[in-house]
DNA sequence: CTAGGGTTAG
């Protein structure tokens, strides 16, 4: 238009700003203020309005407000853009002056205002904004519209608060998608997947995002086999997944962590076209990576055009799970020449877990402080974690205890749990003791800690002790979580729990596993019971740790594998010191890769020696 | 200007 001497007239203003703020585009969203300006359109209201849209969604919330300060006429429009601006900012106090100063003005704040706030408050979680906000609405003689509602529904429940969400649900006649939605999400968040089916099932239009949303549940409640079921499911109801269903998708697949499955997802979003979109190529680096090949993860990295931090962090985060902490350096290193793609501080999880895996004490605690200097991060939890475990592996339990009591926020379950971990490895009972017992006030029915406390106490022979936790754990119903093993076969995902018999083919593997022993004891094969600290007798603790779930799927896997191909093993539990050694032994014995993914790491078994320098 | 699903996280 501008190249035609074209006449603009006013009313091009709006949809070019609204233009700008959608691409958070600034400079053009500047270039395009002057020239309405120049055109003499700067004091239209509607030009004005999009103009405070403009500044706000490109995070410029003050220029935003100069705007709209010397506005001569707002409407109830102006008003919301406005608000809307400081929710995303997340300047909840600004929005609540808002309101009061429109309702001075003679302004009524109508229902899509609060639809505005009570989606921003629950975005972030902020369920006090969204409370003092649903008190509004109360007073005030608002109807309450279905989207309201719904808004007000998901305010609760992605903060967590279901029984409020459940309520507003059983109020809402009839339902809609959108509601239900938001249910089977909160649920979900909150570990309530089971509840979040039972909504899922008892809906009668689903849409895609509907199905999504459940996907989405199953895959973050590690429950990855459920997701891909109904991802299936769908299908069949001739619904076509979008890349958000997508990234859930391939999540399970990365969760499940079976390669063959992955591959063929990773087919499925080529063909459908998808295989080239960020997000998506994000997910498949992590997805790789959790399956077990390195290999394929970095050729996907390699592969994309433009990466972000999330690419970036997958990748790194790739290399310290696998153990390989030069590359996790590296990687982190050339990121910082990356224009535009700056660490986060999920970017440091990762690499501070690339140092605690490998030992690298001072490494980790120059990266730790690096952070916070030099990038001006401030740690979280999720930090304190990583550097107590940095200590505690390394034997320095002083260090991480030190750091456990002065880190500025509570230590959690993780925390005391990766301390006490610490001291069961390096044997420093009193210090472990006490780790039980503060993880107990936090978690009582932790079964880890109470596992730990019992073993203490029976080494220590204080039998009174040993049988007053096995009582509570009786009464309360608390075991230990028992070993499970996956290895996959011909498209089908076969599972060993210890000592299971449940297999159509037990009668062979456990055959095959005292072949297998047989022929490892000749090569030096010692059964090392130290893991197992029961009170049990030698004889015992030998059968229960020979009949540990991942030597009965290496067996499983010895059968019916091919001579050569690798071996993957997924475990739930952390693996033992004795199969450890068996899959090194293995891995030389019988000239196969052994790849066993146990619950935080990978171990790559080659010609006796494994990937992670028996350091894990 | 108005309601629901998303990738990285010990």
């Amino acid at each position: 238009m501008q190249n035609r001497a074209f006449p603009i007239d006013r009313f091009a203003f709006p949809p070019l700003l609204k233009a700008a703020s959608k691409a958070s585009a600034l400079s053009e969203g500047r270039m395009i203020h002057g020239l309405g300006v120049k055109l003499g359109y700067g004091s239209d209201p509607f030009v004005e309005t999009a103009l405070v849209g403009m500044y706000a969604a490109c995070g410029l919330i003050s220029e935003a407000r100069f705007v709209f300060d010397k506005m001569s006429h707002r409407d109830v429009v102006t008003w919301n853009i406005m608000i809307d601006g400081y929710c995303q900012s997340r300047l909840f106090d600004n929005v609540l002056a808002l309101l009061e100063e429109m309702k001075s003005s003679n302004t009524e704040p109508d229902q899509r205002i609060f639809t505005t706030i009570l989606t921003a408050c629950g975005r972030v979680g902020n369920l006090d904004i969204g409370k003092v906000v649903h008190g509004f609405i109360s007073e005030s003689n608002i109807v309450i519209d279905s989207h309201l509602h719904s808004a007000l529904l998901n305010m609760y429940a992605s903060s967590g608060d279901m029984d409020m969400a459940q309520s507003l649900y059983d109020k809402l006649e009839p339902k809609n998608v959108v509601a239900s939605t938001a249910i089977i999400s909160g649920y979900s968040k909150v570990g309530n997947v089971e509840a979040a089916r039972l909504v899922f099932d008892e809906m009668v239009d689903k849409d895609l995002v509907c199905w999504s949303a459940m996907i989405s549940g199953y895959s973050e409640s590690d429950k990855p086999q459920e997701a891909l079921k109904i991802f299936h499911e769908m299908q069949q109801y001739g619904i076509k997944p979008d890349q958000v269903t997508m990234l859930s998708v391939i999540s399970a697949c990365a969760h499940l962590g079976a390669l063959d499955q992955a591959k063929k997802i990773h087919l499925f979003v080529d063909e459908i076209g998808f295989g080239k979109a960020l997000p998506i190529n994000n997910a498949l680096i992590d997805m790789y990576a959790k399956c077990g090949s390195l290999e394929e993860a970095k050729e996907v990295f390699l592969r994309m055009r433009r990466k972000n931090v999330i690419s970036w962090t997958s990748m790194i985060s790739a290399f310290a799970i696998h153990g390989d902490v030069d590359n996790a350096l590296k990687y982190f290193q050339k990121m910082k020449f990356e224009k535009n793609v700056g660490p986060n501080w999920i970017t440091f999880v990762g690499v501070l877990y690339a140092c605690s895996h490998a030992g690298l004490v001072e490494e980790g605690k120059k990266l730790f402080e690096s952070m916070v200097n030099e990038y001006g991060i401030t740690p979280r939890l999720e930090h304190y974690g990583c550097m107590v475990d940095l200590y505690g592996r390394a034997n320095r339990i002083e260090d991480a205890l030190k750091l456990v009591e002065t880190m500025p926020m509570a230590p959690n379950v993780v925390i005391w749990g990766s301390f006490m971990a610490a001291c069961r490895q390096h044997a420093e009972f009193e210090l472990g003791e006490f780790a039980a017992k503060r993880l107990l006030e936090l978690d009582p029915d932790h079964d880890g800690a109470h596992v730990f406390l019992s073993n203490i106490y029976a080494k220590e022979k204080r039998w009174e002790n040993v049988g007053a936790v096995r009582q509570f754990m009786k009464n309360k119903g608390i075991s230990k979580e028992r070993g499970l093993s996956m290895i996959e076969m011909d498209n089908e995902i076969h599972e060993f729990l210890t000592a299971d018999k449940r297999h159509k083919r037990m009668d062979e593997i456990y055959a095959k596993l005292e072949e297998v022993v047989e022929k490892l004891k000749k090569a030096g094969y010692d059964p090392n019971t130290n893991s197992v600290m029961v009170d049990l007798d030698e004889d015992e603790k030998r059968e229960v740790i020979l009949w540990h779930s991942e030597k009965l799927a290496l067996c499983y896997g010895l059968i019916r594998k091919e001579k050569q191909s690798c071996i993957r093993i997924i475990k739930n539990l952390r693996i033992c010191e004795d199969c450890h050694n068996f899959m090194k032994l293995a891995s030389k014995v019988f000239d196969r890769e052994i790849v066993v993914r146990d619950r935080t790491r990978f171990h790559h078994c080659k010609d006796g020696l494994c990937s992670c320098k028996d350091y894990w």
